[in-house]
DNA sequence: AGAAAATTCAACCTAATGGTTGACAATCGG
DNA sequence: CCGATTGTCAACCATTAGGTTGAATTTTCT
């Protein structure tokens, strides 16, 4: 099948996937102590520049960090507010894990906060 | 040196992972109004029985949900541990998202994470 | 000007994803 | 027993993911 409408239309989707991979969620805590360039962000991975360069693209289309070109080199900070988006609809699960397994209060917030597939 | 944590973190690999997609969120959400066969999992996707089954099988192996034979029917309940995890990752990040960009204190979080034995 | 550095880009590789169909295994209802 | 239902599995297909190398680009240094 042609998935021709595979596009990341969904900010989650895109946030999610940014946050599956563990070098990107430790570049992410690396940028948390500061700005850095690609270089800085690749070393502690023993990975090629072009390597490290995808996965700050990866974030960088998600949004999760902002790029500053200063000379030849590129300067990453963190940019959090997607994050924020997926922390407060994981939150909508809090119920469930706590054990407040409320149906009619899942089904009130499943309906406010439903992602339709078809449109 | 930048010696950050580089190790196997599959739980929150396979979590996010499982997040990244739209089908399966929708499949969380309907969870969350209550248990579901794989056949009522798979139909507002219009999609094939074995394609929704592959989802089911990426949200079980992520321990997002859990299985129970009734007959010749399958019972999948939502099973939020793994969601706890992940919502406690993101919510590290908060500092960010709000503003409070406390270069100390983001410091200070991410030594905690490495056990760094200098304290 | 010319060399080195920081980074991207293009091409390539392999494995994983998301989907399908068709065959098979159970199980339920006549 | 027979046929329909529920689901998995295996094979296949196209696209994406994650990685590499090597060439190109831009900027800095001497």
């Amino acid at each position: 099948m042609l998935m021709l409408n595979h596009m990341v239309e969904n900010r989650l989707d895109a946030t999610f996937h940014a946050l599956a991979d563990p070098t990107r969620r430790g570049m992410l805590a690396s940028l948390a102590l500061g700005e850095k360039s690609i270089g800085e962000l690749a070393e502690p991975f023993a990975m090629s520049f072009a390597g490290a360069s995808k996965h700050v693209k990866v974030l960088e289309e998600a949004g999760l960090i902002a790029r500053r070109k200063a000379g030849r080199t590129h300067i990453i900070r963190i940019e959090a507010k997607p994050l924020e988006e997926a922390e407060r609809w994981l939150r909508q699960w809090e119920k469930f894990w706590s054990g407040r397994l409320d149906r009619l209060e899942a089904l009130l917030e499943a309906d406010k906060k439903k992602e339709n597939p078809h449109g």
